[in-house]
DNA sequence: ATCAGCATGTAAGGCGTTACATGATTCA
DNA sequence: TGAATCATGTAACGCCTTACATGCTGAT
């Protein structure tokens, strides 16, 4: 019944590309997916032992000088458990923002706690928009292979929502402002 | 440390608009805001208690002939908890979109199945943005109260990155389906 | 009479985050 | 020599979901 933990099939798809050690995934995933998903060390280290055990992936100690090191490899077997999942037409798409929250329940509030509240989720998007924008820029002008295709598209993604959300903001912030004759509390 | 569970303030701004009872409070999360948070039985009555043993809520039995039936209202403590978690300048905003992953990782699979969770992904969005659609309307023509305004700009929210969504999907397809040296494996 | 909806709750488990613990290496 | 980065891991806890358990009411 429990769908299977889903940082499970983010280490194998990552190892798909390359071979990675546990704090190489940490990395790659802070930077290439963290708009859309997130991983810890307290569960990426968990998970590699689980994926070894299942023979999903396997592992050779690569130590550099005195440093412990662990490299990760992909088994044909995860190749095909990684191919299955994203073939499953189960995918899981949340969204919880709180700040939407905290404006839905604006009503009670001071308005400008609201409009400060939609300030500083504007600062933050736009921060990581111009950075997903070099970064979509980067895999569009270098667009040769089918994984490039993919990744270009999920910046993408990012890029033309986040761009919907500034949008936003601005309609946001102009209502709030123009309705004052509700008078602030 | 730990932050408050979030429960605890989406249950304070319902009640800050009507008393309600724990199934309606349930009710309200689906209808109205459901597609940026979540709420299920599990968490709402055990947050309840504890809401109420923290004097931020009161109750009263009002069964409906042999139903049980409790009733929730907010107390003045819990009006000023809930302002102040508004105040509060921190805000979790979190995407998890499994298709996303899924299409991240399509690079070894089969670009059938790409296109495939796209198509999925883009029926449930304009399922949910018809419904969205109607209910923002509904909002817009009526914005006499400040609370209303402020459900109108979530469910505006909804509306224009689900239609950002839709494009999105259109690009992606196409950009797939043009691609196609790649050959599909 | 039966089924959908109203209504309250508990139990188990899953998944994830945060903080902690440890130590090597590289660079300023 | 000290800070940042590389590197692996554990422990505690938080929050939520799912499934289960129970029973009444109203409509067809």
């Amino acid at each position: 019944m429990a769908r299977e933990k889903r940082i499970n099939v983010v280490i194998l798809g990552l190892l798909s590309h390359e071979d990675l050690t546990g704090y190489d995934i940490k990395k790659h995933i802070d930077n290439s997916i963290s708009f859309f998903w997130n991983g810890s060390f307290g569960n990426i280290y968990p998970a590699l032992k689980e994926l070894e055990e299942d023979n999903l992936i396997s592992s050779s100690n690569a130590p550099v000088g005195g440093r412990e090191r662990i490299v990760y490899h992909i088994t044909q077997k995860g190749k095909k458990h990684l191919r299955e999942w994203i073939k499953d037409e189960q995918a899981v798409n949340e969204l919880r923002y709180e700040t939407l929250l905290k404006l839905f329940f604006a009503g009670g509030a001071d308005k400008k706690d609201a409009l400060h509240n939609i300030e500083l989720f504007e600062d933050k998007i736009k921060k990581d928009l111009s950075i997903l924008k070099i970064h979509c820029k980067t895999l569009k002008d270098d667009l040769n292979s089918e994984d490039h295709m993919y990744f270009y598209l999920t910046a993408l993604f990012g890029v033309e929502t986040y761009e919907a959300y500034i949008k936003w903001c601005g309609k946001a912030k102009k209502l709030i402002n123009d309705k004052d004759q509700f008078g602030g509390r």
